[in-house]
DNA sequence: ACAATTTTGTTACATATGTGACGATTGATT
DNA sequence: AATCAATCGTCACATATGTAACAAAATTGT
């Protein structure tokens, strides 16, 4: 906390410069993290999202995991289409509105889920360990702020 | 700092769940500081991050770019072709090296970066007004903490 | 001095992504 | 009821990105 992040001439300081900087930490965990889910099972970024997501809070549509994880109604799209291939997941039809579909993850894609969540899970406790608790605690905290912020709510 | 990060059970949490939450942030405050860059001169990420990376530091090798940058070497390669071509940047062999060569900003890529830069700075400076002076230091200070652990410095 | 290895930056190729358009359905307005 | 606008998910298309291979130059080891 030894500097101030606003500046009062006009100079432009990239050290400082909330996107620059948040992009680049969250990129190095991103892809420290990236290949447990490539490696383990080939799967792509949106897939383990899509995944994390019904396995997580279960059955939801597709428009629903797209709002929920920050994800393009395509990424969403192909995603469901590729885990369906993979028989992760299944879709039924919604009798109250028939554009949407109910996405479930089936017994496989439960299973896989368990498997890459326990390692995700972790990945992020030796992540929080090394950084303590404290601070790993914050991160999500200022996370929470940030997207609140800017989202304007 | 209201709950912890780690988890004894195995169980999953993406609420906590560092790349997620961190991505998620991350992406937000990307995504709403790149209508500047992009409408004000149709310029890339990865165009807007080299030419600020010149326009802070002096000239520069591609590579030297790219690590300080995080920016893949195709990605800067690319970026560099384009930014020459808009006669923002000029190219000049290294003598020392031969390999190399050495990326400065003309005259006319230096205009773009102030004013560019400029914006950037008004824009870090609103943001970092709604969040708080104090909490926005923080969010510099952990994402240098967070590169440094994940690089195992 | 030489051969083997590494580094730099570019390119071809395959893959991933965003944009815009679309058909189907729903909700709102009249 | 009929029309209009909005939403859902998919697709074609263009663009952006990563991988692997490469030529040129530098570095290392013998």
């Amino acid at each position: 906390m030894s500097e101030s992040v606003s500046n009062t001439n006009p100079e432009f300081d990239l050290e400082t410069f909330l996107p620059f900087r948040l992009h680049q930490a969250s990129e190095a965990v991103s892809q420290s993290f990236r290949s447990i889910y490539r490696n383990e099972y080939g799967v792509t970024r949106s897939e383990w999202r899509v995944l994390a997501h019904l396995g997580q809070y279960g059955p939801m549509t597709a428009t629903e995991i797209g709002n929920s994880a920050s994800l393009h109604k395509t990424k969403v799209s192909r995603a469901v289409f590729s885990l369906e291939k993979r028989r992760w997941l299944s879709r039924a039809p919604d009798q109250r509105d028939r554009r949407v579909q109910i996405l479930t993850l089936t017994k496989l894609g439960h299973r896989s889920y368990r498997r890459l969540g326990s390692q995700a899970q972790h990945y992020n406790d030796q992540l929080a360990q090394k950084l303590g608790e404290a601070k790993a605690a914050e991160i999500i905290e200022l996370a929470d702020i940030l997207q609140r912020v800017i989202e304007g709510r």
